[in-house]
RNA sequence: GCUCCCAUCGUCUAGAGGCCUAGGACACUGCCCUUUCACGGCAGCGACACGGGUUCGAAUCCCGUUGGGAGUACCA
């Protein structure tokens, strides 16, 4: 079985059973890369074949994920749920081939009775069998696996891992219900599909013999395709991330003000590296030098800090104007579109590294903010305090409104009182600001009406 | 239990037998810069799981051990 020399396919083909997690994003992303490198097709497949599980808004957030990190796809997305004609004309030719029969069997019955041949052993060992040779014409449908012999998968990644046969149970791939099972849907697509790559997390890869018996049974004429299993990404104890337990989805990330790009090239290091010493890299980077041969084998620990350490570094090397585009729906637009808040962009864009923390460190600027307790006893509760005030006071009205004049009066205020600028600002700048950290502080106060500044000098001097 | 997979700093990784005194990034610590906080710069901490081979030489190859993970559904 020589494969065509066709153009690669591809496919990502997520469940529709829950919030789109970073995992599923990761292996999408590893997909299109490869498509994109290759001048390649990448197709999209919804596998909602468990009518039990499958929610429409599930399917909604997928493909909305998938467009936010930048993972468009060439075809698709095609629904299982619209094909059972094939998998259904899939079953019947393997059904009169007696290379699939039915059957009957509860799963309990199954058990039972290979608790008695093996006892506690017999735990796991799947189908027995039993229906093989019944003639049954009703029940499920099981696919026949040969007794004997080996299945070789060609895993680029993994090496070529072999599979003894005889381990391999009779599966279920039509349920009693009608229903069609993942692994035959999802053969017959691959081979409808022509997908030539099939690029997918790790936990597949037992399964995979089964899938290439299958696939052997049902198209014959269709080149296997070459797989590709990723490395699982796991949480903290070393578990495969899970959507229960973890926080997973990409729509939180977004949420959070993570930018898609930074979600891109993060996720993109989790089992592979580009060349040299530089981790931050363009899309075009990727693409040029990303290779599934070079991904990793082991499983990968989801670091939310480096994330965030990544989306800093992406929201720093933004332009003012598009820091701005993007702080939409982060930042309230009477706020935002405001002309003060591109101009106090440039005094916080290096200090925030979610989108998220936006609002809250330019909310002084457009309304004074609830003073911070602790901010507050910190500072102000000296004379030095009280006389920086006065002296601001005494001078506010008549000054000239300018960084380095500000700072050379804060800087003599706290001359006289023997204290260095980094202590004489900070009573000036709770009293403006609320607190004790924030943008430089000549430079906001430049930026931001002489009254309003007054204003606020005067409220807290009064409190003192 | 069984099948399969995996094993380099805390984390993500570089490393395809000599270039390794094991490199980078994140995190952490210290210093510098500095108006707070950041940014930036510099320095530091910090790993080849263990045991056998093979070889003149092994993080790199082989075997075993240990440890971790995935799968084991009429889920996907």
């Amino acid at each position: 079985m020589t494969a065509a020399p066709t153009t690669p396919r591809l496919r990502f083909a997520p469940s529709p059973t829950g919030y789109f997690h970073v995992g599923g994003a990761r292996t999408a992303l590893f997909n299109w890369l490869v498509a994109r490198k290759t001048g390649g097709t990448f197709v999209l497949r919804i596998e909602d074949t468990d009518t039990e599980r499958n929610r429409d808004e599930w399917v909604a957030g997928i493909l909305s994920a998938m467009s936010w990190v930048g993972v468009d796809w060439d075809e698709g997305p095609f629904f299982q749920s619209e094909r059972t004609h094939l998998y259904a004309a899939a079953v019947d030719a393997l059904l009169s081939d007696q290379r699939a029969y039915y059957c009957t069997c509860s799963a309990d019955d199954a058990r039972a009775r290979n608790l008695a041949a093996y006892g506690q052993e017999g735990e796991g060992r799947g189908y027995d069998g039993f229906c093989r040779d019944r003639g049954l014409t009703e029940g499920a449908v099981r696919f026949r696996t040969p007794d004997d012999g080996t299945t070789t998968v060609i895993d680029v990644i993994r090496g070529d891992p072999t599979f003894e046969n005889s381990l391999l149970e009779d599966f279920v791939i039509r349920r009693t219900n009608g229903g069609f099972m993942f692994l035959l849907a999802n053969v017959v697509d691959d081979a409808d599909m022509r997908i030539s790559h099939v690029v997918r997390a790790e936990e597949h890869l037992p399964n995979t013999p089964k899938a290439v018996l299958l696939w052997q049974a049902v198209a014959p004429d269709v080149p296997l395709p070459v797989f590709a299993h990723l490395p699982v990404i796991v949480n903290e104890k070393r578990q495969k991330l899970s959507k229960r337990r973890d926080k997973v989805a990409v729509e939180d990330y977004r949420a959070q003000g993570i930018l898609p790009e930074a979600m891109r090239n993060y996720l993109v290091t989790l089992g592979w590296m580009p060349a040299g010493e530089q981790e931050i890299i363009s899309v075009e980077r990727m693409i040029e030098e990303f290779r599934l041969e070079d991904v990793n084998k082991s499983s990968a620990f989801f670091d939310i800090a480096k994330l965030t350490a990544f989306n800093a570094e992406y929201i720093r090397a933004l332009t003012t104007d598009e820091f701005v585009t993007r702080c939409e729906g982060f930042v309230p637009d009477e706020i935002r579109l405001d002309p003060m808040f591109a101009k106090v962009v440039p005094l916080i864009q290096e200090r925030v590294r979610l989108l998220s923390e936006v609002s809250a460190s330019v909310d002084f600027f457009f309304a004074m903010p609830e003073t911070d307790t602790d901010s507050w006893e910190k500072t102000m509760k000296t004379d030095a305090a009280r006389a920086i005030l006065d002296g601001m006071l005494a001078v506010v009205d008549t000054t000239e409104w300018n960084h380095d004049t500000l700072k050379m009066l804060v800087e003599q205020l706290g001359n006289d009182q023997g204290i260095k600028l980094g202590k004489a600002q900070a009573p000036v700048r709770v009293a403006v600001t609320g607190r004790t950290v924030g943008p430089p502080l000549f430079d906001s106060l430049a930026l931001m009406p002489r009254d309003l500044v007054a204003e606020r000098l005067r409220t807290a001097r009064a409190k003192l």
